[in-house]
DNA sequence: TTTAGTGCAAAAGTTTTGCATGGTC
DNA sequence: GACCATGCAAAACTTTTGCACTAAA
């Protein structure tokens, strides 16, 4: 990993006032080198792959800490686990390939007014909402 | 539970192609009983409450099955257990409150022209999308 | 020097499975 | 009667915790 980015992490986790220590910036490069989410222990795993002394409850630990400092999101495709993915700090939402499980980012937000409209209509004061498309990529279909 | 409310249950199985027992139509029933989603563990301990000898692993089996025939929705609040709910059977959103767990279903759907867009622009075929919106429902503000 | 992070092993909790038995169609 | 559903207990997994030890600020 260049050694700017490894800096690059060291802020990002000084930046929300999280220690930094060796083995979150090891789980921070690992869930950077990721394209699409994984789960604790598949992130695990590929650290030891890399012969990574972390211990699974650290990555359990680490992640848990990361996703409440808001610098990974977590999403549960409706199995029994959760996974973790690093994530651009502006809102946004998802579209998920079914078949491949790669994760695409999408910027935009298309739910504006209608948000406003059904949470008033309801009586609700909404704080939070996430949008999750599944569907096929265009690799495979 | 009123005699006809347990044929429509019956009916909602039948019509299915799931075959019908008392076990499936006892955890039907206490799902319909439930105003807001259950894990299959809570489902279990009010079945026993009501002195049902129904299994562990019934439960969990009859939730799948249902969830795969499209009875029951399942949702997972980023913890690590799934959750059910009987659901309407035309499509249809979720406003979860985050204090109570209130769960209330909006049959509209604020995405229409957004999703066509942002799929194609990434070159997906949507094949399903989830939104759900967590707030405050007017009892918790 | 104080406070917090880590590895390991054990515990806790959820979900799944194997198998003998009983019920549905 | 054939086939599927169920209870029970055991197994398989994921996640959390306790504790002795080490490292960061």
């Amino acid at each position: 990993m260049p050694r700017n980015a490894q800096a690059d992490l060291s802020e990002l986790l000084a930046g929300k006032g999280v220690r930094v220590t060796p083995r979150r910036l090891e789980v921070l490069a690992e869930l950077a080198r990721e394209r699409d989410d994984v789960t604790a222990q598949e992130l695990w795993r590929r650290l030891r792959e890399r012969d990574s002394q972390t211990g699974l409850a650290t990555v359990y630990r680490t992640l848990a800490l990361l996703a409440d400092a808001g610098v990974v999101d977590t999403m549960s495709h409706h199995g029994t686990e959760l996974c973790y993915r690093l994530c651009t700090e502006s809102h946004h939402h998802h579209l998920v390939c079914s078949s491949c499980h790669r994760v695409v980012e999408v910027e935009q937000c298309g739910l504006g007014k209608w948000l406003e409209t059904v949470t008033r209509q309801h009586g609700f004061v909404a704080i939070d909402h996430r949008v999750e498309i599944t569907g096929l990529c265009a690799a495979c279909r």
